[in-house]
DNA sequence: ATAAAAAGTGAGTGCTCGCTATCTATGGTA
DNA sequence: TACCATAGATAGCGAGCACTCACTTTTTAT
């Protein structure tokens, strides 16, 4: 009837709610916003109760950095798989990875990152909270962009390259305002992604056939 | 001493008040966030009663949407300041301008549209509230960019060029989370205005010395 | 089996929020 | 002058906030 006396071990239960807590507290700042995040609501989410949350995390701001550095590391497991092994020859393969990109940086996972980064700007103590995670996703998604990018153009271009995309699809995520993320991209946009990917390729011509 | 008996007409009382109450509120979002800018704050920074503020704005979002159209107008006029009979021939030229634009996304007015944007992703209301201002905008900005560079690229690439510029530069914004928006650009950054300069210039090549 | 420790519950705390009701001060009108 | 409409100040309201505490339930150790 009823689940057996399961048996878990207390790491599993402390393992089990803590997910919990931080998937709900996703859920919440993707579809309420961070001022609309409160506790009570990450835990109606969630399934448990404010005491539960409040002997995981000391404070709301905790649970926030503990989110973001959860999604952080989603994010950028996202991105390595959005440009891993990703044919860039042709302008239309560059504009394939940007189209793609563009659908990455609009999940969820995404727009929780934004949602604490634009949170941190106003709050000295998140912000320095954030700090760590913020370079360390800079790194990889560095790392990521050289194993794609990085045999086609000089080392130094390339975080320039990194932040004109990255920048260029936050700011559209941002200006993105549509109930639905995963709408289509709209006219304008397409035209911009395709025009983008055939600047940076003319600018940056394939050296050899191989 | 003391101000004379002003003689200040009702109508001169309301618009001052009114204009302290916007300015106040542009000053909160902007140092404080959207979260914390509550309507005791605004009133403190304003320097008058809660009472007077509720009985010009019904609500505190209509406080903030009348914010929101303020700061539109004077982004817009920014906009086209910063823009207007500026060189763009050489790929210094277009540098310059972009710093420039950088320079301006940066101000109190555009960091206090983009805080009431992000809000309005996850507040349906504000959302509908924004629409025309933001249409208004766009369509404005876009004029602009026009008056720039109109004879030198197709009509149809407009839109998407403006698009990557202005949606770069917002990225940009967000994740510059440095307390002081005047800092040094940072080499990167720079770099990624120099080489969207280089590419746009070198993709849309000058069509006569004239 | 029993005690100790950890996990989870839910009512309650003080505080701040947006907003209102009531009052006074001031400018317009006769 | 008297009168009224508008502008502004102040105290306070219910609701919701982050957070706490006494308590029960579940796992672990003896």
């Amino acid at each position: 009837m009823t689940t057996p006396p399961s048996r878990r071990t207390q790491a599993d239960r402390r393992a089990g709610t803590i997910a919990a807590l931080l998937d709900a507290t996703v859920s919440c700042l993707t579809e309420r916003g961070y001022a609309a995040t409160s506790t009570a609501a990450v835990c109606a989410e969630a399934g448990v109760s404010q005491g539960a949350l409040f002997r995981h995390f000391p404070t709301r701001q905790a649970l926030l950095v503990a989110t973001a550095e959860h999604v952080a590391t989603r994010n950028v497991e996202a991105f390595r798989a959005t440009t891993a092994g990703a044919a860039v020859d042709s302008v239309d393969d560059v504009t394939a990875v940007l189209g793609h990109l563009r659908a990455t940086v609009l999940s969820p996972a995404n727009q929780t990152w934004r949602e604490l980064l634009v949170a941190a700007r106003s709050d000295a103590d998140l912000r320095t909270a954030l700090l760590p995670a913020r370079e360390s996703l800079q790194g990889q998604m560095l790392d990521a962009a050289a194993d794609l990018w990085g045999d086609r153009l000089p080392a130094d271009d390339l975080p320039a390259v990194l932040s004109i995309v990255v920048n260029m699809l936050d700011g559209l995520a941002f200006s993105a305002l549509d109930p639905d993320p995963t709408a289509a991209p709209g006219r304008t946009v397409e035209r911009a992604l395709r025009l983008l990917a055939e600047m940076v390729v003319s600018h940056y011509p394939q050296q050899e056939t191989r």
